[in-house]
DNA sequence: GCGACAG
DNA sequence: ATCTTGTCGC
């Protein structure tokens, strides 16, 4: 059994800290950059089934949540399959350790879906939040994937700074607003310590001129995620997947809601 | 001390 | 993450 090692609202300490830090770095040592897909890259008419994932909060409470998995077809992007998660977490949401207060019910909502309905089980997951694209490049999308053994590919609606990389968020900025004009632009974001290519800001709609951070989680590369992301944005600037997740969730506490639960 | 800070 | 109001475009 995992042991409590924090309480919800007290602060983490720095042996927690530096507890998670430990185990971020052991399990990236598990994460692949390369494809290890079951379908070609260069023909995503392979993809049958993709998945999305996120989870869902009532108003002003941050502890009861609701995780949601959906499993859409391609290349329709028809809901398949969804499955709801009514979850208490045990953590606030710390920038760099989000994993660690989100990843469990996701983990267990996969888990159902290869035991209830394998016939589903996704080709790729898009999660919300980032993969290399990190401090220790080991953020929610890797964590999930490498636990999951899926590819897995970390979407982010805002930037994550990493500190000594990836600094000047307003140059970046500046820099992709000026470069990404249309559908499929793409910025790569290369840290300027050491040269690593993180992930890429992505135009993914012609409408919105804000991108989305697009990263690797597990057994994918950054060209592939950018194909099967745009793939999953035929209208929208968040691809279907994680909008999906993201609606569902969301009408699934407004009714837990109604029903003064 | 202050700002920054995936979700 | 969540709330909120209006505004613009199809």
């Amino acid at each position: 059994m995992p042991e409590i090692t924090s309480t919800y609202d007290a602060d983490p300490s720095d042996e927690q800290i530096s507890k998670w830090q430990k185990e971020q770095d052991e399990l990236r040592e598990r994460h692949e950059t390369r494809d290890r897909l079951d379908f070609d890259p260069e023909n995503l008419q392979e993809i049958k089934y993709v998945a999305g994932v996120d989870l869902s909060f009532p108003p002003g409470d941050e502890e009861n949540a609701v995780a949601c998995l959906v499993v859409l077809s391609m290349p329709d992007l028809k809901i398949v399959y969804k499955q709801f998660l009514e979850t208490k977490l045990y953590l606030p949401y710390i920038p760099g350790f989000l994993a660690f207060r989100e990843v469990e019910p996701l983990l267990e909502l996969i888990k159902e879906l290869k035991i209830n309905q394998p016939e589903f089980y996704p080709q790729v997951i898009l999660v919300d939040g980032n993969g290399l694209l990190h401090p220790r490049q080991f953020g929610i999308a890797s964590h999930l994937g490498v636990l999951s053994d899926l590819p897995t590919i970390g979407i982010a609606k805002t930037f994550l700074r990493i500190p000594g990389e990836l600094d000047s968020v307003s140059e970046i900025k500046n820099e992709y607003k000026k470069v990404l004009k249309k559908k499929g632009d793409y910025m790569n974001l290369i840290g300027t310590g050491s040269g690593t290519t993180y992930g890429c800001a992505l135009r993914t709609s012609d409408n919105a001129t804000n991108p989305v951070f697009v990263s690797q989680g597990h057994r994918i590369s950054l060209q592939t995620s950018i194909k099967v992301v745009l793939a999953l944005c035929p209208q929208y600037r968040i691809p279907e997947p994680i909008r999906a997740a993201d609606l569902e969730s969301r009408a699934y506490v407004r009714a837990q809601d109604a029903m003064l639960k």
